[in-house]
DNA sequence: GCTTGGACTGATCGATCGGTCAGTGATTGA
DNA sequence: TCAATCACTGACCGATCGATCAGTCCAAGC
């Protein structure tokens, strides 16, 4: 049961083909699932025995808690965009969404693992593990939104969960939908993720009661 | 459109049997992913013999066709609420979005199903049918927002894709962190989908430029 | 020299996978 | 009455799964 990585941080990979395993690990399990990767897939991919896996890894759930612990590492970091931001709060809004988006498009596998992990029903322990770093991140959120709220920076008549969920979500769908968007209109005219952040903080911050109009000097309606 | 009722009962279940193997493996599937299934549990759920599946339905990847194609049987009607739905547009994209945030909440397998298909890179035969429903659902809701915004209902500064995007994101949100937000609050402030929807719309509205005061007799003086 | 230990591999294990097949029991139509 | 069809099952198959193990290679320490 609590046969779990005794060592906390230390799960750097010793070796280089150990590190070439952790990614094809990364890569694969992000598309095809735990149980839809095999370790001969993972050892094929990073060019190494079979048996070589089992030597740097335990077992196959240690290497998949492995590659959850490498990827979520780096997702702490975007939470101090919004925290220790400068600017006005409709600014730091606008940049933690764009920021957001671009870290969703920079790493796409991270994504899915994410996903696939708050989908599985299985592995309860790493799922709790997961939905805890969500909550201290949403936590967090609310935390700067409720504070620039108390001071009348941010209306009274928003939500801040609501506008929290509301600017991962609609990242989010973009991310998942980019490759579809483009063919609902004219092959010429594409959605760039730029494009996308400013319509969004468009669409929402106008009801934020809070400036936004700083960052937009060469911002003009005519296409 | 007519692709679906060509042939009435195409993949019916003839039987009893037949049905609980089908309930069974879409709950399954969604829950563990279709690696993560094997026939010998869904013939355990199912209550029937393993053999007996493979009476019912040729393979493993035919049964999880079958079941893809009875979860997103009703998924296109949800799309005449929008568009043959009655009142101003406002109301008629309040009501789209809580009815897309209910229909989520009923039937949580079915999103799951539509949300591994589309994280999936293997089964591109089925994948690009997910996506073509997907692209369906999509223009038919641009299709309308850009009729109303032609006819001034909705504000031209609003990029109807983006407000599409917003509104599906931040239900799927909501509905995929459901279990987390209460832990967020006092545990006696529950935030109801309800609730959710209302403040959504709240968001989101005030900038599209149509009228949405009328379904608001209970709200609060501007601040 | 010799030994130790870690990185790494090929061969192999039992378990489980998707799928097959011969057959049973019940129903039906001629 | 009997043949045919149906839903359904237990036993079994080859393939592949995760995991093990004995052993090779090589660099570091004495």
């Amino acid at each position: 049961m609590q046969q779990s990585t005794s060592t906390e941080a230390p799960a750097g990979p010793r070796t280089e083909a150990a590190l070439r395993i952790l990614e094809a690990a990364k890569s694969l399990f992000a598309d095809m699932g735990y149980e839809g990767v095999s370790i001969r897939d993972i050892a094929d991919r990073a060019k190494v025995s079979k048996a070589n896996v089992f030597h740097h890894f335990t077992s196959k759930a240690s290497l998949y808690e492995a590659v959850l612990e490498h990827a979520t590492a780096d997702w702490d970091a975007q939470l101090d965009l919004l925290k220790n931001g400068s600017g006005s709060i409709a600014e730091r809004i606008a940049d933690f969404a764009a920021e957001d988006l671009q870290h969703q498009l920079a790493d796409p596998h991270g994504v899915y693992l994410f996903l696939r992990q708050l989908m599985d029903n299985r592995h309860t322990a790493q799922r709790r593990k997961t939905e805890e770093v969500i909550t201290r991140g949403l936590r967090s959120l609310l935390d700067v939104l409720e504070e620039v709220q108390q001071n009348r920076e941010l209306s009274q008549r928003i939500d801040p969960l609501t506008l929290v969920l509301a600017i991962l979500g609609s990242n989010f769908m973009y991310f998942q939908l980019r490759h579809l968007l483009n063919g609902l209109f004219d092959p010429e005219s594409r959605v760039t993720p730029e494009d996308f952040s400013r319509s969004l903080i468009r669409l929402i911050t106008p009801s934020t009661g809070a400036a936004s109009d700083s960052s937009s000097p060469s911002d003009h309606p005519a296409s």
